[in-house]
DNA sequence: AAAACGGGGAG
DNA sequence: CTCCCAGTTTT
């Protein structure tokens, strides 16, 4: 199949089949970037309402630049890989101090943005700007590797750059925008990762592994390494006024910009009780008595798991303070809501505050 | 080149 | 349970 008959079949299966998505065909840079951002690592169904949500708060570059970077995470609450977000509003800061408001329409322009990597600038490039870049993500790799019959582990960067090749190669002139999301389009709808649906497929003439019939074992991936599951003890700690004391993560951590209930991880020979003492001890030179269970939870996180214990517990001794100068903060239980919090830990503020507004339970 | 970085859904 | 997702940054 030649290169014009492979984009002209790709792009009219595209204009018969594409997905509605609120950014799609909507011509605003901005929003362009933004699906970008949130579709890193993410499926379309699960950005959409966030995107919604996200440019209610934020309709353009400048409002975006002005809010505060709290406010942003908490509209971002729940996406996961919170440096996008964060990264994402020191660069809208940069497009209206640097760019004068207007998102780059060049490559070395926009690669200047915190969070736009080779994907994200060919992505908005050419879509935004119909400039001809491609692009290779996810699906570009699954459906190229097919197409072409490529068996080197697609994780390795050199297979990598050999997919980005054919995908310049391919691309269509014209289209180039409508090309890269026709060929993510095909990979997320028809040449998904199990039972691809081949039938439908309109570059089955030239598919070698349809041909080969070898699409259930393209691409090939290299084995993951298995994740550590680390046990974590956390302390949900009173004062007098019904406070709770929360704190927040610095903004080069894991979860940075997040706010948490203080704990760590359990050493050997430890007592969860222990764990919580001790931790709180450390991080925030606390004495605390533990008052009872409050919630035992497991979370998966991409690199390890965790089972997260967490304990009602007192103040006894000594006044919070934080030791590696992060923020600590004693908050009402119907306040947990307006502070960005991690899942694991939006499992425990719920509870908290379900319990709050029946009045029970909670009593120490 | 490899690891870090969230959360949800599918099989 | 594992794998995957419209990847980027850091080590």
């Amino acid at each position: 199949m030649t290169n014009t008959e492979f984009q002209s079949r790709l792009l009219n299966w595209y204009d018969q089949n594409k997905r509605s998505m609120p950014w799609r065909d909507c011509g605003d840079p901005y929003k362009i970037w933004l699906s970008e951002i949130m579709l890193q690592q993410t499926r379309v169904d699960q950005a959409t309402p966030y995107f919604e949500r996200f440019v209610d708060h934020y309709p353009s570059v400048n409002a975006l630049a002005e809010a505060d970077q709290q406010d942003v995470l908490k509209v971002w609450e729940g996406l996961g890989y919170y440096s996008r977000a964060r990264n994402l509003h020191a660069a809208a800061q940069l497009v209206v101090d640097d760019f004068d408001g207007r998102v780059p329409d060049s490559w070395d322009d926009i690669t200047k943005l915190k969070g736009v990597g080779p994907y994200t600038a060919s992505a908005v490039l050419s879509i935004a700007f119909q400039k001809k870049y491609a692009v290779v993500d996810g699906n570009v790799i699954r459906v190229l590797s097919r197409y072409h019959g490529i068996d080197e582990d697609v994780r390795s960067t050199k297979t990598k750059n050999g997919i980005q090749e054919h995908a310049d190669e391919l691309i269509s002139e014209e289209r180039p925008g409508d090309f890269n999301q026709a060929l993510m389009e095909l990979g997320a709808t028809i040449c998904t990762p199990s039972n691809p649906d081949c039938g439908s497929c309109p570059l089955q003439d030239g598919c070698v592994a349809y041909k080969t019939a070898r699409t259930e074992e393209l691409p090939y991936k290299s084995k993951k390494k298995k994740r550590p599951h680390h046990q974590i003890g956390v302390g949900i700690v009173r004062n007098q006024k019904d406070q709770v004391l929360i704190a927040l993560r610095p903004d080069d951590a894991m979860l940075g910009g997040l706010w948490e209930f203080p704990g760590g991880k359990q050493e050997s020979g430890e007592t969860f009780p222990d764990t919580v003492k001790r931790e709180l001890h450390e991080e925030l030179d606390i004495t605390v008595s533990i008052i009872k269970p409050f919630m035992k939870l497991d979370h998966a996180y991409s690199h390890f798991k965790i089972t997260l214990h967490a304990y009602l517990c007192e103040l006894e001794e000594g006044k919070p303070e934080p030791r590696t100068s992060q923020e600590i903060r004693w908050i009402a239980i119907d306040e947990l809501t307006e502070y960005p919090f991690p899942k694991a830990n939006r499992r425990l503020t719920e509870k908290l505050m379900n319990l709050n507004k029946g009045q029970q339970e909670l009593e120490i």
